[in-house]
RNA sequence: GCGCGAGUAGUCUAGUGGUAGGACAACGGCUUUCCAAGCCGUUAGCCCGGGUUCGAAUCCCGGCUCGCGCACCA
């Protein structure tokens, strides 16, 4: 049933992945279907502490903020963004023959007419023009034919929607409500976390390609001649590898690839920093890490310098986030479909003062001379910026006016400027977030010995963990399974992700933890009752120290978040 | 989408035309005083649909899924 997990050397990974409920096929009992997963118990908690870690980062600690727009768009938003023409084709079919043509390609080689890539405009060119197949049959209806999932929105033919090929329109669209909300200062990051959707034609390779998927993207906004972050000199000194568009590899610091031009910009080269430093907390191993710059050829149409984090899985270099300056393309696309004005005044630190010559045309003698040209010419004057001479030729409509200097006058004006409209740039930092999490999983599969026995372990980040502590009766019976009851609603109250488990040898249970990746077992044994003590074991070490009942909510705490470790917690027992 | 190979309990696997067997896991019991012990028992399977045949897990066709290669990956 799971072919889903079999062959190469994930095996063992994803064996485990579906016999322990991390992740499995969608729609099983019928048959699945390719390029769907589900998220079990397990690696639905792991995505979500993914999720909470990149808020973390991402949100909460840059002047960001999140979120949630609809994901299904109307036809006019990909319009603007470029995905319709370049994501979507027009496709007519022939009733007669059957054959299936790119409607534009076709229009274009049958009548030589450039065709805006949509429904509408198709049919509207097939039906004035008669068009039909080579086979002298007519077209079906056009249809679209694209990588985007197609709806329709409101009953009968209703409007045309889609399903969002990426959260980010989302914010771009609301880029004016977002300024306000910021108060019109740059700059400023929006984020959205949510699925997206993209029909692949052949989806392969597990969680690698999805038809749906999760991302997490940030827009970060700022002014085009600023592409600085206040905090890069947290990484500056960030030693990391970097591959670029001619395939060269760079060990070095952020600060030096900066210097050397091997990426663009600070911003860019923060973002890489601090997706790096995120990556490495959520559990992707360094040493199969590394940033790739876009070749010139494999850039997307909005992209002017983009760098995909990379993660070595079993599937080779897999792109989990991509950081891509999409320059002014999504703004000013938007703007020019929507007609919105989705710029921002930035004023200049002093107003500028200059001088300016204006041109005042003199209407009483400008009307009766020129008369019902008068308002043309009077405007023409008022734009005109050349030379002044005796007599001035204007050309306007193809038409000339000779304009004597006796008909304006001139003056020279000091004029205060503030400052200017910019379209803000964005820089992307877009994550993928199931590529992540499997690549998190994969990294932190291991198989250790213990006491002579082989077993198996995922060392996951302690605070990545979906099961954080599992309490375990050393003994199957009363009292322990009451006491270990006792501590897990303790634990649950407290916030802990805890699970109770009483089935089963005590080390049959350890085993059972470690393989899906819980940091830290808490057993209840015979000392309990004499002194309301209970033992700690670490997931990695197999170590355990005894500590006091009552002081573990705090203990766990410290030791979830990685701030003390077991040692210092308490007595060595074993 | 094209080509090649594959699909048997939760997982892994045996089974080349005569009504499916094992291991591990899970569950119940006995046992068991800290790292996959043992014993007894239980649950549970031929991807879906059609065809050939007295009879199909097995042969044929189609679909779905998985793997590999090609194409696609804005």
């Amino acid at each position: 049933m799971s072919g889903y997990v079999k062959g190469g050397t994930m095996k063992d990974v994803g064996e485990m992945l579906v016999r322990r409920g991390y992740l499995w096929q969608s729609f099983e009992i019928y048959g699945g279907m390719a390029g769907f997963v589900d998220y079990g118990p397990l690696g639905n908690g792991l995505r979500r502490a993914l999720e909470n870690l990149w808020r973390e980062y991402f949100v909460v600690n840059e002047r960001a903020v999140e979120i949630d727009t609809p994901t299904i768009g109307i036809e006019d938003v990909f319009i603007a963004s470029g995905h319709a023409s370049s994501f979507t084709d027009v496709a007519v079919e022939c009733k007669k023959c059957g054959k299936i043509f790119r409607a534009d390609h076709y229009i274009k080689e049958k009548l030589g007419i450039e065709t805006e890539e949509t429904i509408d405009f198709v049919r509207e060119v097939i039906t004035t023009y008669d068009v039909k197949c080579e086979c002298g049959g007519n077209f079906k209806e056009p249809e679209n034919f694209n990588l985007m999932f197609s709806t329709t929105i409101g009953p009968g033919r209703g409007k045309q929607g889609y399903l969002r090929p990426e959260t980010a329109q989302g914010i771009f669209i609301n880029f004016k409500r977002l300024s306000d909300y910021f108060r019109d200062k740059l700059p400023f990051g929006v984020c959205q976390i949510g699925r997206a959707y993209r029909n692949e034609i052949s989806p392969r390779q597990g969680v690698i390609r999805l038809r749906e998927f999760n991302q997490a993207e940030l827009e970060y906004f700022v002014h085009p001649g600023e592409k600085k972050h206040p905090l890069f000199d947290n990484y500056r000194e960030f030693r990391i590898l970097l591959v670029d568009k001619n395939d060269e590899e760079h060990d070095i610091t952020l600060g030096e690839a900066v210097e050397r031009g091997i990426i663009a910009h600070e911003l860019l080269a923060y973002f890489i920093g601090k997706t790096a430093d995120f990556l490495l907390k959520a559990g992707i191993k360094k040493d199969k890490m590394r940033f790739r710059q876009h070749k010139d050829d494999e850039r997307a149409h909005y992209a002017v310098d983009c760098w995909d984090a990379e993660a070595y899985t079993s599937y080779g270099w897999i792109e989990i986030v991509g950081i891509a300056d999409r320059g002014d393309y999504d703004l000013s696309k938007h703007r020019e479909y929507s007609k919105e004005d989705l710029s921002i005044f930035i004023n200049y630190d002093e107003p500028v003062v200059r001088k300016v010559r204006k041109i005042l045309p003199d209407m009483s003698k400008l009307g009766p001379k020129f008369r019902k040209n008068a308002k043309k010419v009077a405007e023409a004057l008022e734009k005109y910026s050349g030379e002044i001479d005796d007599v001035l030729t204007l050309e306007i409509d193809g038409e000339k006016f000779e304009v004597d200097r006796d008909l304006f006058e001139i003056v020279e004006e000091e004029e205060k400027v503030y400052g200017e409209r910019v379209v803000p740039h964005v820089i992307e930092p877009s994550f993928g977030l199931d590529r992540i999490t499997y690549a998190i999983l994969e990294h932190s599969f291991d198989r250790d010995v213990i006491d002579g026995e082989e077993r198996r372990v995922l060392r996951l980040k302690r605070w990545m963990a979906p099961v954080q502590i599992a309490v375990l009766p050393l003994l199957s019976r009363e009292p322990f399974t009451g006491k270990a009851e006792e501590i897990t609603v303790m634990l649950k109250k407290s916030g802990f992700f805890t699970e109770k488990d009483e089935s089963g040898s005590i080390g049959r249970r350890y085993r059972r933890y470690d393989e899906i990746g819980t940091p830290f077992c808490i057993t209840v044994d015979h000392q309990s009752f004499e002194d309301s003590t209970v033992t700690i074991r670490d997931r990695d070490t197999t170590r355990q120290v005894r500590v006091k009942e009552l002081e573990l909510p705090e203990i766990m705490k410290s030791l979830l978040s990685g701030e003390r470790e077991l040692t210092e917690v308490g007595e060595l027992f074993k």
